[in-house]
DNA sequence: TTGAAAGCGCTAACAC
DNA sequence: GTGTTAGCGCTTTCAA
């Protein structure tokens, strides 16, 4: 049916090893013969077959990317600084959504595998025993994005989420309160548990405050249950007067929340938190926030991953990438 | 290296047919052959090589989708529509950007079908003769996601914008409007220039109103370009007392560049969008928009797909799907 | 119900 | 510089 290298070897009046070189840009070609291999190519129309380029080469130059889900703005925004990498280096992804249900990762994982794909980049809000037995028996590079790995012992690029929760508490303690309340994520992300959570009580402790654990509100991520949520704060005796949001979705559900009950933000109530979409400047107030960036640890990581793809060796295989704290309207 | 099908054949003193019958779940196999063959993959911890799989059969059970930027919600939702079917039909996706420029289309689908993928999801603004002569001489399925085909030649899957953007705006002339801006993304985008401007036209003529060039304010969809160009609005001697924004990334631009001004929405303008994200419900006042069901727009177009690609005979390949009107706060 | 064998389209020694 | 050839790991006739 199509052409294959074989009717160009034909045409041109050389052997298929001749085509293969030209199409793969070896150098040992007389000039003229990869005139004439080059021109028959492009009369004939060859598209050469990646897929028995891969089988023969072991090669695919294709990637696989788990992540839980791309319609949220924080995968998208990192996945197109891992395609962009990608493209660079001439890899394509195969994209696949895990919904953070772990069967699925182990599925996807393993088809991904079968896929034969020359590397992976997994995101997930944690990682399980299981996934990380597959992934150490996996015959290929691995990197995890924004995605924590207790153990240190796979390749990771993420910002210091610890130190930002920090930065961010500590702003607004610097701001004079001593109530302040954090409004997380689910706990089940290990960022969430293991890193906001810890800087929030950090500061506060470092400034000789007490934690109050109904301070302390656990969101599913959504502006809706962020929303809802303020009712749990409102109805405290003593209300916080600042809040440290886990995200911009969080922060906006809080805030309306809040002025929908009639308090003003920043006068009554402070707020701020990391920044993972357009959300933190579209709305008003403009939110302060830490703005974590997305599109680099994508980039990053696939970078990262080409390098181990390459056999190259990697001096630092758990990168930290800088944030930094924009300081808008939501706080004094 | 890895185990082969030929090494699982040996361990249970079968042919390679035989494994491969198992694999593929073949009827023509004993229970008990078949039982002695599982327990050897399990066993061996054999797993197909897709790729080669691929070459012998010529179905590599992987699709194409060129999106214009994936970190776009918009895109992002609609992928993930597309993906929920395609895992649902045991398809894996190469997802590409293509930033809507002409030359990396074209790179992409040569690349793509290259890679033998079994069908191809498309997304532009615009189709250019190059990609349709490309498309018509690719020989496998294609359809275009939320793009126009004005030859209709090829499978498309869409809302009726024309007639959306005739409903909001029509909405507005009910509520009593007469200077009624439109302010659209770029006319480079076929859905605006031939969809949405000729709804809002269409209206506006038919309410037996003029239609102002002033009011037609073009932007590149961006919240700051929309900020920027209320300014434009804001010095006209009649300035427009409602807006028909083409998406709520524009909506919410102008609605704060509005408020930056002093004057306030609903009362002094009244504002209708197309939805294609949280903000429209996210910001106060909560946007009266047109609904997208962009997520439907791509299982629809994926569903379509796997109908093509199993030969089956499709009666309607231009698809509209159903959208809908929610009133808000933005209009009265 | 099972096996033998011929490809699928290409890469990569190896030989000339 | 160029050609020959043996795979890559699987599917798919065709026989048995």
């Amino acid at each position: 049916m199509s052409i294959t290298i074989y009717d160009v070897a034909r045409e041109a009046n050389v052997s298929m090893a001749t085509v293969s070189r030209v199409v793969n840009g070896n150098q040992n070609v007389k000039p003229a013969t990869r005139k004439k291999v080059l021109d028959c190519i492009e009369r004939l129309g060859y598209r050469p077959n990646a897929v028995a380029r891969g089988l023969a080469s072991k090669k695919t130059t294709t990637i696989g990317v788990i992540v839980p889900d791309i319609s949220k703005s924080y995968y998208a925004e990192l996945s197109r600084g891992i395609a962009d990498i990608a493209t660079m280096y001439e890899y394509n992804i195969i994209l696949s959504n895990s919904d953070k249900r772990m069967t699925r990762e182990m599925e996807l994982f393993d088809d991904l595998l079968g896929k034969q794909v020359d590397g992976l980049i997994f995101m997930s809000d944690s990682l399980s025993e299981e996934i990380k037995k597959e992934m150490s028996t996996a015959n290929v590079p691995i990197v995890l994005a924004g995605t924590l790995d207790s153990s240190t012992d796979l390749a990771t690029v993420n910002i210091d989420h610890e130190q930002a929760a920090y930065d961010a508490v500590k702003k607004l303690i610097d701001n004079g309160h001593t109530r302040i309340s954090h409004v997380s994520g689910p706990l089940t992300r290990d960022i969430n548990r293991y890193c906001k959570k810890v800087g929030y009580e950090r500061a506060i402790k470092e400034a000789g405050l007490p934690v109050y654990e109904e301070y302390f509100i656990e969101t599913d991520n959504t502006y809706d249950d962020a929303y809802e949520k303020w009712r749990i704060l409102r109805q405290l005796d003593e209300k916080p007067t600042a809040i440290f949001a886990g995200n911009d979705d969080i922060a906006v559900g809080m805030m309306n929340g809040i002025r929908d009950d009639g308090y003003s933000i920043p006068d009554d109530i402070e707020i701020i938190c990391f920044q993972h979409t357009l959300l933190s400047r579209a709305v008003r107030p403009q939110l302060t926030s830490i703005v974590v960036p997305l599109y680099d640890l994508g980039a990053v990581s696939m970078r990262l991953l080409t390098k181990m793809m390459n056999g190259e060796e990697v001096t630092e295989s758990n990168v930290l990438l800088p944030y930094r704290m924009e300081e808008r309207q939501s706080t004094k």
